[in-house]
DNA sequence: GCGTAACCCTACGCACGAGTAGGTATGCTC
DNA sequence: GAGCATACCTACTCGTGCGTAGGGTTACGC
């Protein structure tokens, strides 16, 4: 009822802009380690520094903040890999390259990365959206290996494409999870490892070389 | 207060077995589509065509409750992949089986699926009970390469062998949240369509061939 | 130097959902 | 057929946490 008094404010008055952030980093933190629901909007607002009617006035409602959340985090991915792998190379090196740029912001960024892969796949209001971000990864793959094929005269079908490009970034995806859980790993060393499995096979696919189940 | 008319009841007397498949039938499908905090108790039970307190009566906690999903899923998936993959056939014909059961289990269990692969990560209590059974699945695929190599006469490290075989893993189980996803694929050819990009690949690195990163 | 907008707070209302109290009916045993 | 365990219910309590009402203080334009 009665407001501080007024003599040090223990605050300081920051530009929306600058809270913003804040807010933004608090709630990734704390949505990547207790999940969507067992976040709390008082635990968020603490962890801003901040109290919670000011969360609500930039930033809505917990649903929109868990939106705004993925929106920077997974803009930010997109934008680390899109800007490393330059469309015109030859498919193994954008693919090195790619992968790189992708380990290196799981490395830098293990809060943001747990948010958009463990936490945001269950919950279903966010799933839909999750699904389109990395729906534009796989086609990217899919367009990368497809690119590759057609310079060697071959093609295959789009369902296949489109299942082996998942299989990778899903491959990918774990791998990085498994980094996120390992502070100690190296992530270049990480990409290496990754490359070795995902261009080893593929190379082989790209050669027209594909296994058969066996008789029975 | 005063109970239902003692005229007919309209729900039958099932023994507790009976009644607590349904449950977590119930249970799993509810958390499957909602997640574990999104879920009521309530609803389940509703579900279940059961009244809540028998689900507290014979299951415990909503925690306790998703652990046993979590148990009887998993078990069930860890039996279906176990019975399939005889320990002394060569490696190639083991990770087929293997898939083949995998992917067949996925198919026809895509609740119990998502429930495992979906909700558990993220959840704080549920993420270390599922990274145990996930560890012990990379240990077995590790094993299995780990076995190849020997008997080529070649060893590599514990953690690059750990490492691509948790690439495999997330591989897999990303195509099976794409199957989950499309009920019309077909898990046997989704299978065919892991093992070319599994196999393919780990046979090249079985025969030592390697991926470097290029200079620069 | 005064209005007004931007920043920021404390302290609630209210709904939803986990878990329980307390009681009824049915079948099984002896 | 009396006793007892089991199966099952309706109707609560109570904590937790989202979202807001209502109000205070600093800066900035004019």
């Amino acid at each position: 009822m009665l407001a501080r008094v007024s003599s040090t404010p223990t605050f300081k008055r920051l530009p929306r802009a600058v809270r913003e952030q804040q807010m933004l980093d608090a709630a990734v933190k704390v949505f990547s380690r207790r999940g969507f629901h067992a976040s709390s909007m008082d635990e968020i607002a603490d962890d801003a520094g901040i109290s919670k009617p000011m969360v609500y006035a930039y930033l809505g409602t917990k649903e929109e903040l868990f939106v705004a959340c993925l929106h920077r985090e997974g803009t930010r991915m997109m934008e680390a890999i899109a800007g490393a792998a330059a469309p015109d190379l030859p498919a193994d090196e954008r693919l090195w390259r790619g992968l790189r740029a992708f380990f290196g912001f799981v490395g830098a960024h293990r809060d943001g990365w747990a948010v958009l892969y463990r936490q945001a796949r269950g919950e279903q209001p966010f799933a839909a959206e999750l699904a389109t971000m990395r729906g534009r990864l796989v086609e990217v793959v899919a367009g990368m290996l497809d690119h590759a094929l057609r310079a060697k005269g071959r093609e295959v079908g789009a369902t296949d494409l489109e299942v082996v490009a998942y299989a990778l970034v899903g491959a990918t995806e774990s791998l990085a999870d498994w980094l996120a859980d390992h502070p100690e790993a190296d992530p270049e060393k990480t990409a290496t490892r990754m490359m070795n499995v995902a261009w080893l096979g593929a190379d082989q696919l790209l050669r027209g070389i594909t296994w058969h189940p066996p008789a029975g």
